[in-house]
DNA sequence: GTCTATAGTAAGATAGAC
DNA sequence: GTCTATCTTACTATAGAC
């Protein structure tokens, strides 16, 4: 067997996927110790020996348990991109134009995302996280905002990031109290609230200055 | 000199406020130590070297590196309230008696403390403290809408606790940028624009469900 | 790619003299 | 109350065999 063969096994043999099996055990590992304990809690041993793994396999492919604790992060925010930006582009497809109504409709299926996968939300939303991760959250915060809301023609001032500031964090404050909530019927409760709050937000646009 | 003398100097002697002044000196050299390099990265060595004084005394004093941490967090978030319920106990002698704007009131007064003390302000919302940090803000910010608020007579449901979710998110995510701004009159513009907000959501008062 | 065993490291915490 | 010196502890991270 040549070299090349070796690194890149051919499809069909036992080898497929081992390395996408080994990192979604470790994925999936990280979920269920992370959730439980936290991220300082947890030990990168508690990990490896969920995922029947090792350490130095985890270092081979995460890089660290940072790294690791990120990359779940990484999946979540996939999740949730993807259904709300099917949900705009649903909405759009039924004829909806406004750019509230279809803030709207992103709104509801993020939300919804964190009703579905509420340990997650929970986990990513109680703090508890490797250095620096509070500010990766609000980058891609700002960045969710800008995209699904291009729309809204913001503008680089104070007062329009203001505006989008604010919006993220009621829509990021309604998450966690969905992901906190006891049954679906008081989520949906919730997320109809939220979406509202968000509505009485928008109605009038970016506040101005008056002075 | 008995031990009870001892322990406790007559007023006037230069003995007077050791202990405070102590404590005060560890604060302060936490407060620029903090500020700069943030929790994590700060070292307890950096502490006493800047307060001059010593691991033990700080031990003694605080019993830790997070204690002290949340002693400072407990010194600003005096400074606000204090601000805060002076501000709705003038609005109140001036004749104001609605609710919205008696806390509208009281959040101007805390916008203008994350301006005064923006080092502080910026420190605590960085995401950045000791283990569990993130439950005791979220526990005090609660409970700073029920003393301000019990005006709104809120329920114990999910969504009116929703509802104070949502305002004391909202002030917070301004207390931010607010502590972010670069001139005293851009955090005017910002504090003005975060009041508005509060009072978009504020004017039809808790969301009901309709279903 | 996987694994074990080991080393490094750094800082928080404590003991005990003064 | 204050201080110095020491400890201990737990983990991450790496080296190197398979």
């Amino acid at each position: 067997m040549t070299e090349a063969q070796a690194r890149k096994p051919a499809v069909g043999s036992w080898q497929w996927g081992r390395t996408a099996q080994t990192q979604r055990a470790l994925l999936d590992a990280a979920r269920e110790v992370f959730t439980r304990q936290g991220f300082a809690d947890a030990s990168i041993a508690d990990v490896v020996e969920r995922a029947q793994s090792s350490v130095g396999s985890l270092y081979h492919h995460f890089g660290g348990k940072s790294e690791l604790f990120i990359a779940l992060w990484q999946e979540h925010q996939a999740a949730y991109e993807e259904a709300a930006s099917a949900a705009v582009a649903a909405a759009k497809r039924a004829g909806v134009s406004d750019p509230a109504e279809l803030f709207a409709a992103g709104a509801r299926a993020y939300l919804d995302g964190a009703w579905q996968r509420r340990d997650l939300a929970m986990l990513f939303s109680a703090g508890d996280g490797p250095p620096g991760f509070e500010l990766m959250k609000r980058h891609r915060g700002h960045g969710w905002i800008r995209q699904n809301d291009a729309l809204l023609r913001l503008a680089d001032t104070s007062l329009d990031r203001l505006y989008a500031a604010v919006l993220t964090s009621v829509i990021g404050e309604g998450a966690r109290e969905v992901a906190a909530a006891r049954t679906r019927a008081q989520a949906d409760e919730i997320i109809d609230a939220v979406i509202e709050y968000a509505r009485r937000l928008m109605a009038e646009g970016p506040a101005r200055t008056h002075r």
